[in-house]
RNA sequence: GCCCGGGUGGCGGAAUUGGUAUACGCGCAACACUUAAAAUGUUGUCCCUUACGGGAUGUGGGUUCGAUUCCCACCCCGGGCACCA
């Protein structure tokens, strides 16, 4: 027998498998279909490290699990190629994006080919492909026709030094990370998607989903539903009402002051009664120039400015209550204004301890000497409600004032242009006398412009705004003079449908036919990062059910079934960056171990949705245990090879033991696959494969060995599977199937016990009655000594378990 | 601060969801093969104890015949959200 070579094998088979097409997806038809997909990459400079394929070699096993259960597979990848670390590359190196990200994509896909991955590559879509991004200008312009896209102003993180935007990341404490000036908050023309008006929808159909539960958690606490009330306050000797939002109706009697945030529109309102106004704008210009971060840091140090000479009256006890602004109330939260219960909320409690306010119990139940007691209870201090409930007391109070209830969202609206090149370009077109005006459909795509430079302009405008001759146009309606948008669209704009081009790729016509979405959708299996819960996977979910409403799609969901992937931490136990010099090559692997080896051993780490620490050296086992399996084809031993077929004994000539041993492994492995716990489906085969060798073999248990194999290891299972005669890939083969009979067990261990403690085990027939087993048990030799001088009180059986003999 | 994970040998981890804790792998040790080393194979490997036995699943308590598993309180590590009214 040759050694086991995987360099020649596994070069060999991905050749083989390429030239026969055994991983293009067929087209739709009578068996059942499973849709696997991995979250696609973002094709850095840096190339792929060891954590890039664990959700790929998982998924790679799942769907060729899946085709040999019989599934038709569509199993494809793709590149999210637009960003920034793109555009920052190409300022720094003067090279077109477009050719950085041409250069990663193919050191990427030559990589992944060395793994030996399933990808049917003729489904491959780059998002930065102008015939891809033409449907993603698309979907932006019927989101238009539906009133869901609109222009708003929005502060940016602008750094005042380098004249830019910055994204959240790019910022260290609350200043640039590039010059280490302060950032402020610039307003700047923003193109916004209305999420908001599916926040009810996002949230009721998360019931419906197989996601893992701290995934769909993340989610809820993002859409951030609360139910509560509004209620109206009016102000002394004025016309004006504050209204507030309130999950707290019922605490209304207590609430002593009221806060404003400090850019709610009311604080220029009253201007001319504000006796303080100095104070007040101060604090207002103090607020502005912080940025959230700062100002959500300051922990338990309340600060705020009464505004003097404006009083609010309390609608329930109609009293007369002071009035602030605060940097904890938020403008964009709620209605920007909130009454104020000292007893009933921390914060609120917190503020009014450093500004001496009154502090009026109207639940019972804590000690508002010390803390606030936000729990529910019996209502005090509240007139006519007193000894209500807290929870009738909320719907009873808010109609006793004339509010009302309502619902609110944390979810806002997402801020969808970014004043950057390397994006799809809006395609909106600004005319002098028609206002916003949408590219035609079959002007459709606006494709970007070749540029000098990618630099910002230092207006804060994106560089496209420089290149006259693409930004001047006619305008579509009237002909007159009109200007491009020179927003583009921010890099989750490509990943938020993309699963559906994978369809039906090559379509001109349309986004996805739909009688192949009808087939193919939705995705049965999605599989990527925890850390995209709440952007990538809200924003997709919102597309998709957008393109649901206008009947592009359908379905209402776009992924069933969802998989979080657990980080490969480098050896020193950090995240793998290039920062920190410790990123790990699968190259190096895969050279020194093979590919296969490096598949087994990725999965075999731990949990697949853990993160753990990766060692190269640890990889020996894995290829140990290959290599063992290399080495059992030379022991199938010739009796054991076709099971007679007259009726005997289905396992005439095969060793018992292996033959229970293979039939439990099917069992643990097939479901092992199907639950996504890939390391203990692998110890199972080792088990198996030590037990092989060192017992005699037939030629049909290790073919089932190989087929158990062939997900996580296919090149060196289908280089066994050819060594044993057979023609056709190993990979089209059926899933074997375990006989319940085989594994039965003919005696059972069962552990005797004393008090709790196991003092001894014996073997017993399987079937052997309650009676026996306990009999057994009690003449153990051990069980004698420790009940000597001892009562029994009672005896428990656990079936094929324990015996447990408890005395005193 | 809140929410979600997690804490088991020297290390990665397993444990049929209340029933013999430490499967499988790495490492280590001894032996065999070898002039030697590597590779491979065999055996051993939670801790204390010569043994009998005892003690261990982050800590402390509880429920139970029996707890890694359930309940209560606390500590530590990782991730997410951040004064959300």
């Amino acid at each position: 027998m040759k050694k086991y070579d995987h360099k020649r094998i596994e070069s060999k088979w991905q050749k083989e498998w390429e030239d026969s097409g055994l991983n293009k997806t067929k087209g739709a038809s009578l068996k059942p279909k499973c849709y696997v997909l991995d979250m696609f990459p973002y094709p850095s400079g840096e190339g792929l490290h060891v954590g890039h394929p664990k959700g790929y070699i998982a998924t790679d096993i799942y769907s060729r699990y899946k085709r040999m259960r019989g599934y038709n597979i569509l199993h494809p990848m793709g590149w999210d190629a637009f960003g920034l670390p793109a555009e920052n590359f190409a300022i720094k190196n003067k090279v077109h994006p477009r050719i950085a990200v041409e250069k990663n994509i193919a050191r990427f896909k030559d990589q992944l080919s060395k793994i030996g991955f399933n990808y049917d590559w003729e489904r491959e879509i780059n998002t930065t492909d102008p015939e891809y991004y033409k449907w993603t200008q698309w979907i932006f312009l019927q989101m238009w026709k539906h009133g869901l896209a609109y222009q708003s102003f929005e502060p940016i993180n602008w750094c005042p030094s380098c004249l830019t935007g910055l994204a959240n990341e790019d910022l260290e404490d609350d200043r640039c990370d590039r010059c280490g000036s302060a950032v402020e908050q610039k307003p700047m023309r923003q193109w916004m998607l209305k999420i908001t008006d599916y926040a009810e929808r996002l949230l009721e159909n998360l019931e419906d989903l197989d996601w893992p539960e701290s995934i769909k958690e993340s989610q809820r606490n993002w859409i951030g539903k609360s139910e509560g009330a509004e209620i109206d306050f009016q102000l002394k000797e004025s016309e004006a009402k504050i209204s507030v939002f309130t999950t707290r109706p019922d605490t209304l009697f207590g609430a002593t002051y009221m806060v404003l945030a400090p850019e709610h529109e009311l604080v220029d309102e009253l201007k001319e009664q504000i006796e303080n106004w100095d104070e007040v704008f101060q604090y207002t210009g103090i607020v502005k120039n912080k940025s959230d971060i700062e100002r959500t840091a300051e922990g338990k140090n309340k600060t705020g400015v009464e505004l003097k000479g404006v009083k609010a009256i309390n609608p329930a006890t109609k009293e007369e209550i002071p009035l602030f602004i605060a940097d904890y109330v938020l403008a964009h939260y709620g209605t920007g204004a909130i009454m104020a219960v000292p007893a009933s909320d921390s914060r609120d409690f917190g503020f009014a301890r450093e500004f001496d306010l009154p502090i009026i119990e109207v639940i019972v139940g804590g000690d508002i000497k010390k803390e606030a007691f936000v729990g529910a209870g019996k209502l005090i201090n509240s007139g006519k409600f007193d000894g209500m409930d807290s929870e009738e007391a909320k719907q009873k109070i808010t109609e006793f004032v004339g509010g009302k209830m309502t619902t609110t969202y944390k979810l806002r609206d997402w801020v969808f242009s970014r004043q950057r090149y390397w994006g799809e370009p809006i395609p909106i077109i600004h005319c002098e006398k028609c206002g916003i005006v949408p590219v035609p459909e079959s002007d459709l795509p606006v494709t970007l412009p070749e540029v000098e430079s990618y630099e910002p302009t230092g207006t804060g405008e994106s560089p496209l705004a420089a290149i006259s001759e693409w930004v001047n146009v006619k305008c579509p309606k009237c002909g007159g003079p009109a200007k491009r948008e020179t927003n583009t669209m921010p890099q989750w704009a490509g990943s938020s449908w993309y699963y559906l081009r994978y369809i039906d790729p090559k379509n001109d016509k349309a986004l996805v036919d739909k009688e192949k979405e009808k087939y193919w959708s939705p995705v049965d299996m999605y599989v990527g990062g925890a850390e995209h819960a709440t952007r990538h996977l809200i924003y997709a979910r919102f597309w998709h059910k957008f393109l649901y409403d206008i009947g592009t799609v359908n379905y209402k969901e776009p992924f069933e079934h969802l998989q979080s992937v657990g980080l490969i931490l480098a050896q020193d136990g950090r995240k793998m960056s290039k920062r920190y010099g410790n990123v790990v090559n699968p190259d190096e692997a895969v050279e020194r171990f093979g590919a296969d080896a490096l598949r087994v051993y990725e999965m075999f780490m731990g949990p697949f949705d853990q993160s753990t620490v990766w060692s190269t050296d640890n990889m020996v086992g894995s290829y140990r245990f290959l290599e063992k399996v290399w080495l059992l084809i030379s022991k199938i031993s010739a009796r054991g090879g076709t099971p007679p077929e007259d009726g005997q004994a289905a396992s005439g000539g095969k060793n018992k033991k292996i033959e229970l041993l293979t039939h439990k492994t099917i069992k643990k492995v097939g479901e092992d696959i199907e639950s996504f716990d890939f390391n203990t489906a692998i110890s199972s085969m080792m088990v198996l494969v030590n037990g092989m060798g060192k017992e005699e073999i037939a030629e049909d248990q290790f073919e089932i060995l190989l087929k158990l194999l062939a997900p996580f290891a296919p090149h060196i299972a289908e280089e066994l599977w050819h060594e044993l005669g057979n023609k056709d890939s190993i990979h089209l083969e059926p899933w074997p199937k375990y006989d319940a009979e085989k594994i039965k067990e003919d005696t059972v261990t069962i552990a005797v016990q004393v008090n709790g403690r196991t003092r001894g085990t014996f073997e017993v027939a399987a079937g052997a009655s309650e009676d026996e087993v306990k009999n057994q048990a009690l003449s153990q030799e051990n069980v004698k000594k420790w009940r000597e001088g001892k009562e029994t009180k009672k005896i428990i059986y656990i079936k094929g378990r324990l015996v447990n003999i408890v005395v005193s």
